[in-house]
DNA sequence: ATGTCGTTTGTAAAACGA
């Protein structure tokens, strides 16, 4: 089982990057990001042609957020939005995926968190009341004890090392408050699946299109896939893939992939 | 360097978000 989460920014323009990566990587699940694009324009037919079914929730010039599956999988939306929260951007979308050979289904989430722009603007205030929700959410529907996979642009760095070393430890995406709700998320016994992994130093999802950011290695790690408990006896790598960063006009985020075991090799 | 993208709107430059 492998699955996979890329912030495209803008699935219109990245749709070739996309199709390309899927024939290169093939993961049987895929989160999308900053789709920027009304349901009714998602590119279904181009995906479903790769053999890939989508789960989408789309808005128009912002935000936007989708889940493909592999063809031969059987699953089902479960939610689209946070439940519980009042949204008008879409950032999130949840489906429940039937492994092979597997009693329990894996719930799998893709999530746009806000940005947050500024600390202490109206944007960070959001952000953090968004994260509070998403929490209280997984909190209350005791998803930390299933097979439960919360992938996506978190836009925050979670720790140091997680920002090039200029990068602002007061500042956006890497400051006290942020870290801290990405604590609370841990808390809820959620694990971060790069860190149990030996990682390449300086490994960062996303650079800024401004100052040569991505050819001086001037990233941010924002972009995480968290596992609830049940998934470590199966977790058998967790990668960064900055290849489409290369390519000619990429998104400013790299793939995350996660590998998983299946389930009838998990018992000891 | 306010340095780049992607999207939208008073369809052309500017605003906005990231």
């Amino acid at each position: 089982m492998k699955l996979a989460t890329w912030n495209v920014n803008s699935i219109a323009v990245r749709l070739p990057h996309l199709q390309r990566w899927l024939v290169d990587a093939r993961p049987d699940v895929l989160a999308l990001q900053e789709l920027k694009c009304p349901v009714e324009k998602f590119p279904a037919q181009a995906i479903a042609e790769l053999g890939y079914e989508a789960a989408v929730h789309g808005q128009k010039t912002y935000n936007g957020v989708a889940l493909l599956v592999r063809e031969g999988l059987p699953w089902r939306e479960a939610a689209r939005g946070l439940p519980g929260f009042a949204d008008e951007q879409a950032r999130l979308v949840v489906a429940e995926v039937e492994e092979p050979a597997s009693e329990a289904p894996l719930v799998v989430v893709s999530a746009y968190f806000p940005n947050g722009q500024a600390v202490s603007s109206d944007k960070f205030v959001y952000k953090l009341a968004w994260i509070d929700a998403l929490a209280s959410w997984i909190e209350r529907e005791r998803l930390a004890e299933r097979p439960f996979v919360l992938m996506g642009d978190f836009n925050i760095a979670p720790a140091p090392d997680d920002t090039h070393p200029d990068w602002p430890q007061d500042g956006i995406l890497a400051s006290p408050p942020e870290r801290a709700a990405f604590a609370r998320l841990l808390s809820l016994g959620l694990v971060d699946a790069f860190r149990r992994f030996p990682q390449p130093p300086q490994s960062y999802s996303w650079w800024d299109y401004r100052q040569g950011a991505f050819r001086r290695n001037l990233g941010l790690r924002i972009d995480h896939i968290l596992v609830s408990p049940a998934l470590l006896p199966r977790l058998r790598a967790c990668t960064i893939d900055v290849e489409p960063r290369r390519w000619e006009r990429p998104s400013d985020h790299a793939p995350v992939v996660l590998e998983l075991a299946p389930t009838a090799e998990t018992s000891t």
